[in-house]
RNA sequence: GGCCCCGUAGCUCAGCUGGAUAGAGCGACCGCCUCCUAAGCGGUAGGCCACAGGUUCGAAUCCUGUCGGGGUCGCCA
């Protein structure tokens, strides 16, 4: 059930029927003509642009509107039609119409605003992806939110959706990882040094010492590093990436494939990827110019091997091979891109933090040069998270060992509301985080306003039930909805109206932060509802003696309790049952 | 210097593939509890949508340029 669709159809059937110029009737046209909820109420249910859009230059948009308004009012769902502005045609509909939206909502149940606007296809996402060196701190939380929120989304929307995370567990800095910890494992075993100059200095890596020394002794105590080197990273490495799946999981977010960048090296995988941009010519030997306007002090002119990513959109060409000979991180992000493809998706997102923007075009060159235009990479940076306290920010730093992890959060203020925060601004606008703003009981916060809306509806069902009043999904279905006729009953039905197209709104976007604002929105229309029985006992939801005005009045709130459940669970968040 | 993101009310931000008189919360001011949770609701005040051009019947939205803030720029990932 997706009203707005539906009255779509009617417009676009009903224009067919009374245009004398069927050829202008021209597909972009056609999707050009929106159905939209007003910019204001006082306007009517919904608008239509329909003869703005059509009319050709000699004629008046406004007598096409005209026609058109005559005409849909012979639509029963169609109570007024009035052409405004320009040549809008603003529609007012039926109550009828309302109540079988109502109706619908409540058969559809969950379902309502699942659509099948994915057409099945199949999307990869890649997020979070933090290097295994330690765990996750606030930047990582809010990509892993917006990331595993997404996937929501485009699964509600009809998209086949596969979580993925790439552990980047082959690079220098996994032998960073080795000595940091390498020297909890000498500090473990009693032996006296300096720590000074560790990559990784955060009293994370003790435990992984002392570990280490319970299970070695001390058979690495004085031994060079490549003795120890690689198998200490990969010891390291397995611990942190635990570490890192128990905080994802503590967020509620589940991968459905950890795809190791190691398993690219040593087995012909980067080769392969590499070989088939070889063949499309768009690999050589060259000389890059050093960077204009940015002076690097060791910069040496350097034979070396390029990707042609400037055919493919990019600015210049970038290296695959650093000064000696190993691959740059660009390489086997190729080849692991080369395998997504490989896999079928129809769409690839990358969620990558902010500090990655130069490195989208590139990417982007390569999915296309791979997939020869036929597959599509969509990414989405995430902006800094900023943290404060008590009106005071509080800084990050790794190399301090110093951070707030993904843990303070969820220990502090809660998954649910970590995800919610996270979600209530676009991906590309830097977030506040302000702990003592999460937690707070007010209209300032989104969260809670959302739960508190829903503890409401709970509480009404939680009276019904004292008062007697049967409220079974069967019984609601069936109530007579005609006392359902107060403007702000309506204003909360056009509300639920909205939601299947709010979602694909979101989907189409990969905004998962319009769902955020939805809810708040949809709160809002019903904490209004609610006060208004304060003036007006005819509007409470409970009528007492009046057991089937009771039923109708509580389909609604039952509608209103759909659709923030549903919101909620896109967001990832459990709605409350009451407040505390 | 190149590239990417951002600039909307005093503050924090929405603004849907271009659409009507640009919205919400906070803060300020004025109101609403004998009544389903007042942890809420109503109202008032507050704007040259950074600036300048362009495209269009129509621009906060698209294009170009300028200014301001942030990110990034072979051998980090």
């Amino acid at each position: 059930m997706n009203l707005f669709e539906e009255i779509s159809q009617l417009v676009k059937e009903t224009l067919k029927v009374i245009t004398k110029r069927p050829e202008s009737f021209n597909r972009t046209s056609l999707e050009k003509i929106t159905i939209e909820p007003p910019r204001l109420a006082a306007y009517g249910d919904m608008a239509t642009n329909a003869a703005l859009v059509l009319t050709s230059k000699n004629d008046s948009p406004r007598d096409l509107a005209q026609e058109l308004a005559i005409k849909l009012t012979k639509d029963k769902r169609i109570l007024k039609a009035a052409v405004a502005g320009p040549g809008f045609v603003n529609l007012k509909l039926s109550l009828d119409c309302w109540h079988h939206v109502l109706k619908a909502i409540l058969s559809d149940g969950d379902n309502f605003g699942r659509s099948n606007f994915g057409a099945g296809k199949r999307v990869n996402i890649e997020f979070v992806s933090a290097n295994p060196t330690g765990p996750l701190h606030v930047g990582h939380t809010r990509g892993a939110v917006f990331g595993d929120a997404l996937g929501n989304l485009l699964s509600f929307a009809g998209y086949r959706v596969t979580r993925e995370y790439y552990i980047n567990d082959a690079g220098a800095q996994i032998e960073a990882l080795a000595r940091s910890v390498y020297f909890r494992y000498l500090q473990a075993i009693g032996k006296k040094v300096v720590v000074d100059d560790m990559d990784y200095p955060g009293e994370y890596l003790a435990p992984v010492g002392e570990a280490l020394a319970q299970q070695y002794g001390d058979k690495w105590a004085d031994q060079p590093e490549q003795v120890w080197l690689k198998e200490i990273g990969d010891y390291a490495g397995d611990i942190m990436m635990k570490k890192i799946q128990e905080d994802l999981a503590s967020l509620g977010v589940k991968m459905d494939v950890f795809f190791s960048e190691k398993s690219l090296y040593g087995t012909g995988r980067i080769e392969a990827a590499l070989k088939q941009l070889q063949e499309k010519g768009l690999i050589y030997e060259g000389i890059l110019d050093p960077p204009k306007g940015k002076f690097i002090e060791d910069w040496e002119r350097r034979e070396q091997t390029l990707f042609k990513s400037t055919e493919h959109g990019d600015d210049v060409d970038r290296p695959l091979k650093k000064s000696d000979g190993t691959w740059t991180y660009f390489a086997p992000d190729i080849a692991y891109h080369f395998d997504k493809i490989a896999r079928n998706f129809d769409i690839l997102i990358d969620v990558l933090g902010a500090d990655h923007g130069g490195y989208v075009k590139r990417m982007k060159a390569a999915v296309s040069a791979l997939s020869d235009g036929k597959v599509s990479l969509d990414t989405k940076l995430i902006q800094l998270v900023r943290l404060q306290k008590n009106g005071r920010p509080f800084k990050m730093s790794k190399r301090a060992g110093s951070f707030v992890t993904l843990r303070d959060l969820i220990e502090t203020v809660g998954a649910g509301v970590t995800r919610f925060v996270m979600l209530t601004r676009k991906n590309d606008a830097p977030l506040e985080f302000d702990f003592d703003k999460a937690l707070e009981q007010s209209r300032d916060n989104p969260v809670f306003y959302v739960q508190y809306a829903n503890a409401r509806v709970v509480s009404i069902f939680r009276r019904a039930k004292e008062e007697g009043i049967p409220i079974t999904d069967d019984m609601l279905r069936n109530a007579d909805l005609s006392v359902l006729n107060h403007e702000m009953e309506i204003a909360v039905l056009r509300k639920l109206a909205e939601w299947p197209r709010a979602v694909e709104m979101a989907a189409r976007s990969n905004e998962p932060h319009k769902i955020a604002f939805f809810l708040n929105e949809l709160a809002g229309e019903f904490h209004r509802l609610w006060n208004l029985g304060s003036d007006d006992s005819n509007l409470r939801f409970i009528q007492p003696n009046d057991i089937p005005a009771s039923q109708s009045k509580i389909a609604l709130v039952r509608a209103v309790s759909i659709v923030i459940s549903s919101g909620l669970g896109i967001l990832g968040v459990t709605p409350l049952q009451e407040m505390r």
